[in-house]
DNA sequence: AATTTAAATCGTAATATTGCAATATTAAAA
DNA sequence: TTTTAATATTGCAATATTACGATTTAAATT
């Protein structure tokens, strides 16, 4: 295994807002969020058709962003409800607040 | 070019958060931010001391969280002092305190 | 039952990332 | 000036990501 990375070596948290963060690290992701903030209650096939994206690749987009449980998924019908999960993006948001404070704080070189 | 992102398709902002996303989607360049957070003034073969990483693995993350703005580094004799860039994380932290505050007012499916 | 619609999964090619040993570069120290 | 120290770069192997066509799955519609 050399190409992996080291997740056994950092703590939980480090792991989880980097697993986090990565999930944001896609410019297509990034413009999903950006849709399910627009239409608020969320369409799926709506974001196929936003992006100039194939099918398979929003649905593997999706996926992602779904695992790092930045969005979350309802069954309805034949199609699937997608729309944010408030409480993990705010995990990650008040992660960076804290750091921020202490940034501000500090001198540098 | 297949297995490439397709930059050019999503907005500069769009592009802009998710670089920074990324720089920060891995973690062991959460544990140099906290790193140069805990020691302030920043040093840097204290980094390759403080994970367990090679010397030319961390020179890599270093290079990719300076590429992306989020760290800079001043030479300072023979040796680089690094340390956080606060602008940058100001930015991506305003990013991501107004899109939690669109999604704390909306109702999800 | 056959068709349409919505979304996931599979397979695969192209590209990017991660990690490290070895080497190069550069400045301080001896 | 040789040595040491700090860091960057190169080259390369292992692995992960991105993208998409084709296929599959599942529910709604006809």
């Amino acid at each position: 295994m050399m190409g992996a990375t080291k997740t056994e070596h950092f703590t939980e948290q480090q792991n989880q807002v980097a697993t986090l963060a990565k999930a944001l690290g896609h410019p297509a992701r990034i413009a999903i969020i950006e849709h399910l903030l627009k239409v608020n209650e969320c369409i799926c096939n709506d974001i196929v058709n936003e992006l100039p994206l194939a099918q398979a690749t929003v649905s593997q987009h999706l996926k992602e962003l779904k695992n790092a449980g930045i969005i979350k998924g309802n069954i309805e019908g034949n199609s699937i409800c997608y729309c944010i999960d408030e409480k993990t993006f705010e995990l990650l948001n008040n992660y960076l607040s804290t750091i921020i404070q202490s940034v501000q704080k500090a001198k540098c070189c």
